[in-house]
DNA sequence: GCCCGAATACCACCATCGAGGGATTCCCCT
DNA sequence: AGGGGAATCCCTCGATGGTGGTATTCGGGC
């Protein structure tokens, strides 16, 4: 095979240093090439769109627009976008919408570089990658049931320090209804109370600060 | 002046790829030389009294050993070590710890790496460098005065889910007490109830997930 | 057509919380 | 020696939270 076809990658993240570090390890493959490196979601979008890159390096939290959109809208335009998320270690219900929204990996920007250069070649051959870290910490929620809509932004009225009368007015239900919705959200996260269920809702992503 | 006296700087950090980021801008400039870069805090330690660099580099959150308690660490022996703290966007209390603990700066990875390396240099001639966005965000708790060790176990607990009976119990005191902590606890955070105290205690760095 | 889950609503009951007051001890700092 | 902050303890009481049970409406899936 000649030295034809480098992959081609696209990098999306609000950290200009790691940037930098992603162009200098990919540069270093002779394989593979840097199209181009973006520091907001709506730029990685705009920038998929222009080079239609192999793969894509995504980070989550992005400036304008989180990671998960720019993925949903790449994908809506284009399905068989290649799509790793590279980004901290976030709670498992990042990772799972991540995946949902069609990531083919999901790396850590603490892992070495080589299992990085790995993953971006696997994802490039068709695979996915998962690394065990992610997959356990994925494994633990396997059965739970997720919150509802609704529910979420109930939990979010809670963490805001709202009673359940006031959490009523600004839903424009009844306080009773509230009540349920609590009692539902203590149940799936395996909270004693409300105040345990925002700190869960928090470790796992359900809720931003 | 001759091309002598390069600025030695020594980079703290977990992330392989950011470490890399700093490597290349660092040795692009003419009169910096990076002596080190390890990615804990303990090494972090170790490489400090190795190398002696003029300027550190550290993250706060790192594998074993807290960014904070490595600068301390480093300080107690060396009182001049002149570190910057170079992290992602914190709570205020992370940041206001981390300049008590020596930092001379407190650097984003969001910026952009002029900043970044002009930063460097004014730590090195000897001032401090501390961007808008941290002062404004240290600015917004000045005259709030902190929550006590005492408070702070009330508060984790709190968080834990545990009724003020409960917390009573573990901490070897009765409810009472416990009440009066919890009543301190919300005054001095601003929070209308036990809930939004444990949100904010979280957004604010005041405790960890 | 039937069932189920989500969302809505109501009632009653009791534990818990949070506000109010006052009080003591200890220790550090001046 | 006095002042002050932290931590401890005690009391009362109205507001709030969490549990139990029951029920209706609306959509979607079988």
């Amino acid at each position: 095979m000649a030295e034809q076809d480098p992959i081609r990658v696209l990098c999306v993240d609000d950290h200009p240093l790691l940037r930098e570090g992603i162009a200098a390890l990919v540069q270093s493959q002779g394989d593979m090439k840097l199209v181009a490196k973006v520091g907001s979601g709506r730029e990685g979008v705009l920038g998929f769109g222009e080079h239609r890159p192999d793969v894509t390096l995504m980070d989550l939290r992005l400036p304008d627009m989180s990671g998960i959109d720019a993925m949903v809208a790449i994908r809506s335009e284009f399905p068989d976008a290649r799509i790793i998320v590279l980004t901290t270690f976030e709670g498992d219900v990042e990772m799972r919408r991540a995946l949902e929204a069609g990531a083919r990996g999901y790396l850590l920007k603490s892992m070495p570089p080589q299992d990085l250069i790995q993953g971006i070649r696997e994802v490039h051959a068709g695979k996915k990658r998962i690394p065990p870290e992610v997959g356990s910490r994925l494994a633990e929620h396997v059965g739970d049931e997720g919150l509802t809509v609704r529910e979420v932004e109930v939990l979010c009225q809670i963490a805001g320090g709202n009673r359940n009368q006031d959490i009523a007015q600004r839903l424009f239900i009844s306080e009773e209804t509230v009540k349920v919705h609590v009692k539902h959200i203590m149940e799936k996260l395996g909270a004693r109370d409300r105040t345990q269920a925002v700190a869960i809702g928090i470790r796992r992503g359900i809720i931003q600060l």
